[in-house]
DNA sequence: AAAAGTCATTGGAACGTTCCAACTTCGTCT
DNA sequence: AGACGAAGTTGGAACGTTCCAATGACTTTT
């Protein structure tokens, strides 16, 4: 029989210490029937249980995590939650890593490169178990080897960054927008407009070149003034119609680095008075929940922007069970839906085919 | 001079311990040149410093947490990030809880009771120095009262719950719903249908009241059918448009509980053939970014979510930093933001007034 | 010259866990 | 009867901090 120390402090919160004196075993004991190791008899498992239970007691995680010298926190840093995309990878991933025990420290960096160093350190103090980044536009790989450094597992989602062998979890950019050219040219158009920031890095770069190769095979020249660099926003979508709209060999078309820009495509289309889907064609890229939704309703290329982040967070836990595997990567092949935004280009319009059918 | 210990082995981080023997001062020493206390001479703090930065120490902020009984972590429980209503609330959380050097542990429930118990039974574990929860649909009282007795500072946002003396974070809903119908029927608009949840708990009780109000004051009938019952979603808006559309007093403008809803009203329009603004009226609530650029702009109450979710943070710190001061409570003032998707009705624009000017 | 203060530094006991090694008990095998 | 093993339990040393009380080396005051 252990013994017995003063009661603790009112106020203060009840540790297993105090239901050890309350249950009358050591603390070795409560800690061992808190991890439920089966070396303890049943009914003094069960008293200590309630004994716990009536001292309303909480465990400490933070004490647990000193002492196993490991924590169950995961580091989670997006650059623009304001973007539905992020917002709906963030949730399959926060899902996923909670079904599998673990917690995630959200930080927001807004894009801004001292923020992300930031939180990055904070997360390293936080004793997190593993970081997952989507690096703001121009982080510097400088940054990555820092992280690598640090010793800690980092999975990179979206913006690969280097051509280390980092864990990666994306889609293939490539294809998407290969495969949203190609669906804008069967249904005619041959004068096609590219919605995006030039020079965005390497997402931008893997669209552009997917756009370039659809038009090629289909015999279709591209000229310089249809690559048309706006920033991936909203506005930049308004700004790329309204600029699209105004050239002398004016589109007819037009692919978008993104949703939002299509959004934003959309919007401007409605304000000149056109019709996305008979007057101009709009594609986004990304399958955010709201394109199912918007007026007219979005051809997209979606890369399931919810089980992308389930994924990523997987392969980060597959990192941290086996540290020394090689290299993890996840590309998550984008699917065109098409929806209504995109029609025949004048004059082409087949007998038979009617606008393609709503979704809904 | 402390009597020197082993070096610490090869792998683990280095603690403050292997940095008071690199700088030949104790570890009380190190531990007081790293919290900047000036009690410490100017040249032992250097020196301490460069032994830390040569050996690549990082602060163990669990270790420390543990010793002072005190953590800086804030949880936050979303239920719905798909909504960039709480995606940019959550923005501004984090953003103001980080300047004040908060971290945030974020969970998101989707609406699921069992999995929001789940979180924040977690969050406990975890000693999250505070909680800001946005209470799912359906929460029991009962489980506030819980919280409250873990006796962890809790802020509620966005949607009361009870009427206890929570804190409190939200927004004018009358007010809101108020202004909104009042500048409908300003534009001549008699027959308006309100989309909404019936039955959706405080918010939606209030948002109609304030439609109601603003009805009566303009000697406005509400018919029942008016009140049009779908969920608060893209999906729900679409069939409330279809809904009233069919009615055989058929409502020349509607107010949508949030504008996610009118969303999904402007598509079904827009599939419908008809354009927001000139044959039908629409107006929203919240205020997300993506109002100023869907198809057309949306009418809409701001709460400018994200500077609610600074204001969440700040009253949050505020009950940290004065544990025995009486509730606090904010309220954000909505604010009418006139854009296109509302005109006036049928035959009643005057001469004078144009569509209203775009903001762009 | 002793007493009293300051200043800079230090030892060591916490904080609430985990986990290893050790210790009882008890039943079973020779 | 003694040796052995298994089952159940326990003491106590970690984990990396913080912070109180104490110490020693100087000044200043009396």
């Amino acid at each position: 029989m252990p013994a017995r120390s003063p009661p603790s402090p009112r106020g203060s919160r009840p540790t297993i210490t105090d239901i050890a004196r309350a249950a009358d075993v050591s603390k070795s004991t409560v800690s061992l029937v808190l991890q439920g190791s089966p070396s303890i008899k049943a009914d003094t498992a069960s008293r200590v249980r309630e004994a716990a239970d009536a001292l309303g007691y909480v465990y400490n995680r933070g004490a647990a995590d000193l002492r196993r010298q490991a924590s169950n926190t995961i580091g989670t840093v997006i650059n623009d939650l304001t973007n539905p995309f992020f917002a709906e990878l963030l949730v399959g991933l926060e899902r996923s890593l909670a079904e599998h025990g673990y917690v995630t420290l959200m930080a927001h960096t807004g894009e801004d490169l001292a923020t992300q160093q930031r939180v990055l350190a904070s997360m390293r103090e936080h004793q997190a178990a593993g970081l997952i980044l989507c690096p703001a536009f121009g982080t510097p790989e400088e940054l990555l080897q820092r992280i690598l450094w640090w010793r800690i597992p980092v999975l990179i989602v979206v913006r690969p960054v280097g051509d280390e062998g980092l864990d990666f979890a994306g889609s293939d950019n490539e294809a998407g927008t290969y495969a949203a050219t190609k669906h804008l040219a069967e249904r005619g158009h041959r004068r096609i407009a590219f919605l995006g920031r030039v020079g965005g890095g390497p997402v931008y770069e893997l669209r552009r070149r997917g756009f370039a190769r659809a038009m090629g095979e289909h015999v279709l020249a591209v000229e310089d003034e249809w690559l048309i660099d706006i920033p991936p926003t909203r506005e930049g979508g308004r700004a790329g119609v309204r600029a699209a709209l105004a050239l002398r060999n004016r589109p007819t078309a037009a692919i978008c680095y993104n949703d939002i820009v299509a959004f934003g495509a959309l919007s401007e289309l409605g304000e000149q008075g056109l019709r996305a889907g008979s007057d101009f064609s709009i594609v986004g890229f990304d399958g955010i929940a709201d394109g199912a939704h918007s007026n007219p309703p979005l051809t997209t290329v979606s890369v399931n922007p919810a089980r992308l982040g389930a994924s990523a967070a997987d392969l980060l836990l597959t990192r941290l069970r086996e540290p020394g595997s090689p290299p993890l990567r996840y590309l998550a092949q984008p699917q065109l839906i098409v929806r209504q935004s995109s029609g025949w280009a004048e004059g082409t319009k087949p007998a038979s085919a009617a606008t393609p059918p709503s979704e809904h």
